[in-house]
DNA sequence: TTAATTACCGAGTAAATTACTAAGGAACCT
DNA sequence: AGGTTCCTTAGTAATTTACTCGGTAATTAA
């Protein structure tokens, strides 16, 4: 797995379209102005998300983005492993001799770590983060008081 | 959150450390062959582990690193931050107008994901990686039939 | 006391990635 | 026709990654 800030970008402009895609399409210019991301770079992180299908664009003046599915049909995982290309982990292939088993088991170990990550993040989707907007209506900045957590995990 | 590949290296290094640091301490020698990692790659990243007091240097022959804690007070998120500086999101701090709350919805909305990603590595120590591997006690490479997960979280 | 071994330290660096600029073409609307 | 928006390609400065090199400091063994 992998969460770099590329992939906290595309998270972010996914979130603001699935928050205002409501009404009719979202321009790329809208999400620029208000995420702070450049224009050119969404072009880039939504050609890969259009690659995957998680947007549809519509071009012409009125046009935009749309998400390609419902959003409880979009994972945190799907967004990240979109733009962030996912690099698979270093596994001794056969070849190697694997340091008699033990390089091999620190390996599997992370391996099966990095997939619990993924497996989490693939239980979290865009509808559940809009739903928890939803019900707390905050519009303030800086009410660090809320410790609550997300609380949308089927486990 | 930031889970890069430098955080995998060293989370597999502290992972080696762990597997083979019972009887005396381990070289970065050791670990640099065992797992593919460059030696002077390691040097750099176990700098930043002994200034978390994470691990704990011997020098002279016969020295090495041991851990700095037990294994069962070592978090992943412990040895992820420690490599891989925290960055702090780019979170509206009172400045900018948040674009009628919109613009710091989303932001909020990632906040909070990021730290329900951040207390689930905290969640899983390096003794449940190493327990996990003890229970197998496997030591042959492409078993990848066994999807069972780690079940390490308290919750 | 000398040599070997190991952790420690700092500078430098090629390759990759990140985040962006620039410049246009393709589809769509009025 | 002309403007809007998606879509594409190329290039690029800044940063990060992963590494090399050359040393110093502490400890052990000969």
């Amino acid at each position: 797995m992998r969460l770099s800030t590329k992939g906290r970008y595309a998270v972010t402009a996914m979130l603001d379209l699935a928050l205002n895609g409501q009404d009719g399409p979202v321009t790329l210019s809208d999400i620029s102005e208000n995420q702070g991301i450049s224009l050119s770079y969404l072009e880039q992180l939504f050609a890969a998300l259009r690659a995957r299908k998680l947007v549809r664009g519509v071009r012409g003046p009125g046009g935009g983005y749309f998400l390609g599915r419902p959003a409880d049909e979009i994972s945190i995982a799907d967004i990240i492993c979109a733009v962030d290309e996912w690099v698979e982990f270093t596994r001794c292939r056969g070849k190697e001799d694997c340091r008699g088993g033990q390089r091999c088991l620190t390996h599997s170990l992370w391996d099966d770590l990095s997939r619990q990550i993924y497996e989490f993040l693939t239980d979290i989707t865009l509808a559940d983060l809009v739903a928890r907007g939803m019900e707390k209506e905050q519009t303030g900045c800086g009410n660090k008081k809320e410790s609550a957590t997300l609380e949308s995990r089927a486990a």
